[in-house]
DNA sequence: GCAACGAGCTCAAATC
DNA sequence: GATTTGAGCTCGTTGC
C-alpha cells in the first residue's frame, strides 16, 4: 500500500479551489509549505557550515601529524555510554576467542 | 602499505621524551590532540542540535499533512544547479525511452 | 538498557564449564558461532564478487559513452512499483509548483 | 561544468539517424543500453538474494542467543589485514590514554 | 596530492 | 515486537 499523505485533507487543505488568499497551489497550502521548506533550508545551511568547520579541524589535525581515523574513533567512543562500550568489547573478545583469533 | 601518519614526526612531535610541560603521552602532543577533539565535539553537538531541529520541522510538516519524502526531494532539487538538473532529467528521459518505459 | 543477549542462557549455553566436547569458549557455543560466521563469510564473498561484476559493467558502459548516473537511476526506477513512482512524481510536481519552480 | 558523456560520440552513437537496425532511440544505442542494464539487474537480483540469505543467518544467530552486532564486528575484523588492525588499535590506545580515558 | 563525490554499511525510527 | 524503510556515517574512488 502507498505510504502517502492521509486521504482526507491531503495537505492541510482540501476542496479550497475557492481560495481566499491565493495561497493554495494544486490544492495544497503553498505558503505553509514554503515556510516549512525555507526553515529547513536555513537550518541545513548552518548545519553544512558546521560540517565544513569540522572538516577544517580534521585537516588541521592531519597536517599536524595526527591520524584522523583514530581521532574519529575516540570521538565516537566518547559519545557512547562507557558501560555499553565495555559490554560490547567483552562480547567481541569472547567471540574472537571462540574463533581462535 | 599502511596508511599511517608519516614515519618522521608521528604526531606533531617526536624526540621529546624530555617533555617540557607534561603535555605528551605516548609520544604525542596530548594537549593539542585534546584541543582538536574538543573543538570537533563542540561543533558536532551544535550540528546534531540542528539535525534535531530539522527533524522537528519535518515532523511538524508531516502532521500538517505534507509528504516528507517529496519535501526532501524539492529541497535537494533546490540545492542543485538547475542546468545540471535539466541535463540529468533529459538523459534519464532518453534512457527511459530507449528502454521503452 | 543494554541491548544484550537475554540474561538467561546468554548464548545458547550457560553453566557448562563441564563441557562435553571442548566446543564452548567463554561460555558460548563456539562451534555453532564459527559455523554461522563462516556461512555469512561465504555468502558475503559471493556477494562482493557480484558487486565487482556490477561495477565492471558500469565501467564498460561508461567507456561506451553512457552516463552511469542516469543508468543507475533507471535501474532504481524499474525496481519500484510504477504506481508508487507516478504518485511521488505527481506530489513532487505539485510541491515544485507550489514553490514556483 | 557538466559531468556528462564526452561531447564526441555521446553515447556510442552520433550521426546515425540513418540507423541500420532501428536500435537507436534519441540518438543512443538502445540495444546496447538495454543489454547493459539487464546484465546489471540480473546480477543485482542475485546480489539481493545473497543479502537475504545473510540476513536469515543473522536472524538464526540472534534467536540462538548470539549478539549480531558483535558477530558483524568479528566478521569485519577477519576481512582486514591483522597488521593494519594492530596498528590502528595501537593508535587508538595512544589517543585514548592521551585523553585520559 | 587532496578535496569532492558516490556507494555501502550501520543504526534508528516508523510502521504493521 | 519484529520487520522494513530511511537517514547518517565512513570509506573508496575519481577528478583537479
Amino acid at each position: 500500500m502507498a505510504k502517502r499523505a492521509p486521504p482526507t485533507e491531503p495537505a492541510g487543505i482540501g476542496h479550497n479551489q475557492g481560495d481566499q488568499s491565493g495561497s493554495t497551489v494544486g490544492g495544497i497550502a503553498a505558503d505553509r509549505l514554503r515556510s516549512l521548506i525555507e526553515r529547513v533550508e536555513r537550518l541545513d545551511e548552518e548545519r553544512a557550515a558546521l560540517g565544513a568547520d569540522i572538516r577544517d579541524i580534521f585537516a588541521e589535525a592531519k597536517s599536524a601529524g595526527f591520524d584522523v581515523k583514530a581521532m574519529r574513533y575516540v570521538i565516537r567512543l566518547r559519545k557512547l555510554d562507557p558501560a555499553e562500550v565495555e559490554e560490547q568489547e567483552m562480547l567481541r573478545d569472547v567471540y574472537c576467542r571462540a574463533l581462535g583469533m
